[in-house]
RNA sequence: GCCGGGAUGGUGAAAUUGGUAGACACGCGGCACUCAAAAUGCCGUGGGCUUCGGCCCGUGAGGGUUCGAGUCCCUCUCCCGGCACCA
């Protein structure tokens, strides 16, 4: 018999599968279902890591399960290949980020194929194929002209040495990630995507992936979203009349307002500020946090304002507070200002002992002081509304409802939803990523590049190293260009895209990769779409999954396509670790994937992944055993040779042994337990492996694991079921095992007799006894007869033919 | 602070519906084969006691419901994740 050896069978099948075309997807209508098994695309930094290693591990598990259940699966794979760390890494070793990003595709798509991942190669592309920006550029178009993509002026971080905008991410403790240069906040007009229109649906929507998503991953998107329920009231400014709106969730806390706040960035603010003669001071305060980097502002907890020296009315009871301008309160939330109710809001508490304002109670705490200058801290529980004019006497919370009705009746305000999602800022001004696709004229302002003037190609010969305004805006013959309305002069803009837009509909694409007519074939995404199976990282849980969940319904109110949600089902895996911590190389507690499947070839590996527990778990490399999983394969090996010479027929226990594992494991499969599954095809290999030194046949049992490891260890399942089993066709295009319904049913159980709750006998019975021959039995057991002792048996608990316990008095 | 998820042997974990806790492995100990090693196979392995029949304890802590709780309820501790001046 030959050794088992990785190497020597997994360069062999996997030019096999290739020649065969084993996982092309198959175009035409045969019959079969379909499933659209998807993985999150990778990044092209490098080669493949460990935390690939799993994921990818488990997506083609559930693709091969798939093929094997008669579905025609779609599994494609593509790059996510635009992006800064390209950019980073080209400026670092000074070859251009195209270069590098194609060089390290080729390399993972080298890994992907020797790691037996069963992808339908025809469909692949990049982002940063200019056959693919072309429909990104498309879409973003489609979106202008709908008025989901504008342009406004918004705050970024900038780094004054490298003369860029830097994402929140790049921002460690307030300085330049690259430089340590302290950044400071610059106002940009930059593009931003219309999410917030579709807060509502995304929320909704949820809804209908109950039970296909993760409730963890649910409640991370419906918190990101945030959805609060007030009313918006209005009020005025005394000294101007100026109309100031505001939104909050406790309109029943409206008598206890005692002054107001506005956001420093407040467009009311500089003509209050001059109404009131504080001009001067505001200057100096708003100076202070523009130049304050985005990421340390919203961490501060000062309380410091500056007063605006006029007063607001408030519409409930006519009373004129005092206003201020305080950085807490955020411009990006509601409408950048608050009425401020310092006994029921902590922040508004300290900002009036801060400034030495009052505090009135409204909401009188069931025990506790009804002076405001009693409270320690703001009371923001039950009780009873007090000063609160028609209102006194009422329970809170329980009466904002009416509190509210009574707003919008007397006409000084309105029912209000606010939400903490955010419109999308996708301007990047960088270099490697999709051109945003419009002109900029003198005369016609925003105009689109014409439909036939796409892809706005993004120019090779850019210097793309940072440094004031995007690279791109270096480029005379990039930037140059003619109004597409009146043919003047005008310019191109400059920024790119966030690479979040490439991946937000490269799910559409696969469907039908090489369509020029759009950016996808309607017909063809109606066929697949949406996708059955999800899997990639947690990481993802909210920005990507969120963007993707947006793109399919803009998309679908573009009526290229009838439904609004694109994953049915998501599985989101954990990270691999080592020694607790993420892998790095300045930890020193780095992996290497390759390194790993020259070592132990890819069955292995992948089998090793999967086995170390439940999918959804971190798995830390410290606890993996390929050695282990190498010696079980080992096993297999072996037991499945010597299977092959026996001729006879398997032992009727053996039969049932197996035939019980189909049906366990089947189930395991759909439930993405494979950890427990490969625990049960371990015992079924220990069956047969006892079976065949006690002289008997294992020849079909031995089918049925081979066919059953085949998703988990294509390579070694291949090789058992052609060479060794003497099968003419793959075992992956094969049928998924079914059991046999006779040989599943027990006809031997182990009846577990208790004496109050505790085991003291186990008698083997047939699985058909009743309930009477149950009782008799445990009652005549000697162990529990024992435990009984002198006590009496006040009653007996049966549950046939499992368990019985005897209850004494 | 708010929201979500956890805590089971030396380790990774299993127990799908309230019904045999620790499956399957790793590690460790012992044995067989061998001149030896590797490879392979077999036995043992939660803690404690034992007259070797068994007995007691045991799923983060405490309480409860139940004939019966890792699983359900209450209180608490700790850990992980997300969000966080969101009005």
């Amino acid at each position: 018999m030959r050794r088992y050896d990785p190497h020597e069978i997994e360069p062999k099948w996997q030019a096999r599968w290739e020649e065969e075309g084993l996982y092309t997807a198959a175009e035409e209508e045969d019959g079969r279902p379909k499933f659209y098994a998807l993985d999150m695309f990778p990044y092209p930094s490098g080669d493949l890591h460990m935390g690939h290693g799993e994921a990818f591990a488990i997506g083609d598990v559930i693709a091969r399960y798939k093929w094997m259940q008669g579905f025609n699966v779609l599994h494609p794979i593509g790059w996510d290949a635009f992006g800064l760390p390209a950019e980073n890494a080209a400026i670092q070793r000074g070859i251009p980020p195209k270069e590098w990003t194609y060089e390290n595709i080729e390399q993972q798509r080298a890994s992907f194929k020797r790691y037996g991942v069963s992808f339908d190669w025809t469909r692949q592309f990049n982002t940063c194929d200019p056959d693919y920006y072309k429909w990104t550029q498309w879409l973003f178009v489609k979106f202008f002209e709908r008025g989901l993509a504008y342009r406004k002026n918004a705050p970024a971080n900038w780094c004054p040495k490298d003369q860029t905008v830097l994402a929140n991410e790049q921002v460690i403790n307030g300085l330049c990630e690259r430089c340590d240069t302290p950044v400071v906040r610059r106002d940009l007009t930059q593009w931003f995507l219309r999410i917030t229109d579709y807060a509502e649906k995304l929320l909704d929507d949820m809804e209908e992936l109950r039970g296909g998503w993760s409730d963890r991953v649910l409640t991370m998107q419906r918190n990101w979203i945030g959805r609060s329920e007030g009313a918006e009231v209005l009020f005025r400014v005394a000294e101007t009349g100026d109309p100031v709106p505001v939104f909050t969730t406790r309109p029943d806390t409206l008598w206890g307002v005692t002054f107001f706040v506005f956001a420093p960035e407040h467009p009311l603010v500089p003509r209050l500020a001059e109404a009131g003669g504080r001009a001067q001071e505001l200057r100096a305060l708003v100076e202070k946090y523009r130049a304050m980097p985005l990421t340390s502002r919203e961490q501060a907890e000062n309380r410091e304002g500056v007063s605006l020296g006029v007063r607001v009315v408030n519409p409930v009871n006519g009373e004129e507070v005092p206003c201020f301008v305080a950085p807490y309160v955020l411009m990006e939330y509601g409408t950048g200002a608050v009425m401020a109710v310092p006994a029921h809001d902590q922040r508004d508490f300290e900002f009036a002992r801060e400034n030495g304002l009052p505090v009135r109670i409204v909401i009188k705490p069931p025990e506790g002081p009804t002076e405001g200058a009693q409270l320690t801290e703001a009371w923001t529980g039950e009780g009873v509304m007090v000063n609160s004019g028609p209102f006194d006497g009422r329970p809170s919370p329980a009466s904002i409802d009416e509190v509210t009705a009574w707003v919008e009746e007397k006409g000084l305000g309105k029912r209000a939803v606010s939400y903490r999602l955010r419109d999308w800022l996708i301007s990047r001004q960088r270099y490697w990523g999709a051109p945003i696709p419009m002109i900029h004229c003198p005369e016609h302002g925003e105009v689109a590049v014409p439909e036939d003037e796409l892809p706005v190609l993004l120019p090779d010969d850019v210097d793309f190293k940072p440094g004031g305004d995007s690279p791109l805006a270096r480029h005379e013959g990039f930037v140059n260009v003619e109004c597409p309305k009146c043919g003047k002069p005008a310019r191109r803009d400059t920024d790119t895209m966030d690479t979040f837009v490439d991946s937000s509909w490269y799910f559409f694409r696969y469907c039908s990769p090489r369509f020029d007519e759009g950016p996808f074939d309607p017909a063809a995404v109606s066929r697949w779409m949406p996708v059955d199976q999800y899997t990639g990282g947690i990481t993802h849980a909210i920005l990507h999954l969120l963007y993707a969940r947006f793109f399919t319904k803009a998309i679908r109110d573009l009526g290229l396509i009838s439904f609004g949600e694109p994953f049915t089902r998501l599985l989101n895996q954990g990270m691999v670790i080592m020694q607790g911590s993420a892998m790095s190389k300045s930890r020193g507690n780095l992996v290497v994937f390759a390194d790993e499947l020259n070592k132990h070839g890819a069955d292995v590996l992948r089998v090793s992944m999967l086995f170390a527990g439940p999918v959804e778990d971190d798995v830390d490399w410290q606890n993996v055993s390929p050695e282990g999983v190498k010696s079980w394969l080992g096993r297999v090996w072996r037991a499945v040779h010597e299977a092959s010479e026996g001729s006879g027929p398997d032992a009727e226990e053996l039969r049932r042994i197996a035939h019980r594992t189909v049906k366990v494991v089947t189930t395991d499969y759909e439930r993405h337990a494979y950890n427990t599954a490969v625990a049960k095809l371990m015992t079924l290999t220990n069956e047969i492996r006892r079976s065949l030194d006690a002289g008997g046949s294992a020849g079909e049992s031995a089918s049925l694991l081979v066919q059953m490891i085949a998703p988990m260890a294509p390579f070694i399942a291949e090789e058992l079921w052609r060479e060794v089993l003497g099968n003419t066709s793959s075992v992956h295009s094969g049928a998924w095992p079914e059991f046999e319904p006779a040989l599943v049913e027990e006809d031997r159980v182990t009846l577990v007799v208790q004496v109050n709750g505790k085991v003291r006998d186990r008698i083997e019975v047939a699985a058909a006894a009743a309930e009477d021959e149950v009782r008799e039995l445990a009652l005549a057991s000697e162990n529990a007869r024992r435990a009984v002792g002198e006590k009496e048996v006040s009653r007996v608990i049966v549950r046939p033919p499992r368990l019985a316990n005897i209850v004494t008095s």
